[in-house]
DNA sequence: TTGCGTGCAAAGGTTTTGCATGGCA
DNA sequence: TGCCATGCAAAACCTTTGCACGCAA
């Protein structure tokens, strides 16, 4: 995780405008592009992409792949720091990340660390699963 | 999840057979194909993702899509009642993919369904980490 | 015989790469 | 001025689909 020393380009700016604006919900380059386009300042596909890529690499969005659905999303992560101290849970049919503080879960650190001899980065890591209200309202597919 | 009504075929034979030696590990098309055509029994790509995708329904195959892989992979489950489930640490240092089979924690399933109405989907679930060789050997790493 | 399985090739979609140009610092 | 960012197009990849043929039951 490297800091961003990149130039502040208009489009960069457009882009992390449109990711911040968006920071509940997971995007991705489609509707990035498509965004962007709407809005009077198209940019690249490549560009998109080695940008996010950038983002991603500095720690300010977070990228996710799920199963069954084409291409990644890609998500704002507002605050760096808090979110290095608890877990994340991302329903895969709404795509809303909750961030989930629980000592109990925390507890799994050590016992892996023990146990296992693996520490884990909770910052890093994401439960995927259902939460509760797409579980409870029905089983329709976004 | 269906049952498995499909015909018997030498290819598929060779397909399930090579799973089953492997389901230690998992593997994905690329591997596969290249395995079966130096077996001298090639299978089209297209005849393995069917398969596969067959397997995976039937519940004999599960499908892993990782976070920062290009492609799925594909792991044969054995017992589909005991080692139904297991969890992923992926070391950040060295990119080691190690497979957590721990009755602890399948716990936390039970405990994020009960306290906090997530049902969590083991098989997309990627814990990030720093594994034991990586950070007992050194802090340096690529 | 019936219908699924297979092969091959082509298509569809996402992501990456190369190269020349343009813009930030 | 030097270097990074951008655009565009082509390429690389993974996966799916169409169609004719072969094989299991």
């Amino acid at each position: 995780m490297k800091r961003d020393t990149g130039y502040n380009t208009k489009q960069k700016e457009k882009l992390v405008d449109y990711l911040v604006r968006n920071k509940e919900k997971h995007t991705n380059v489609q509707e990035i592009s498509a965004y962007l386009a709407s809005e009077g300042s198209p940019l690249g596909t490549a560009t998109i992409y080695r940008q996010l890529d950038k983002l991603v690499e500095s720690g300010l969005v977070r990228k996710f792949v799920i199963d069954g659905k084409m291409g990644a999303c890609y998500q704002y992560i507002e605050n760096t720091e808090e979110c290095r101290e608890h877990f994340h849970l991302k329903c895969l049919k709404c795509g809303k990340l909750i961030h989930l503080n629980c000592d109990h879960l925390m507890g799994i650190n050590e016992h892996i660390a023990e146990h296992h001899g693996f520490i884990i980065d909770p910052s890093q890591t994401v439960f995927y699963g259902v939460c509760a209200e797409c579980s409870a309202g029905s089983d329709e597919q976004v």
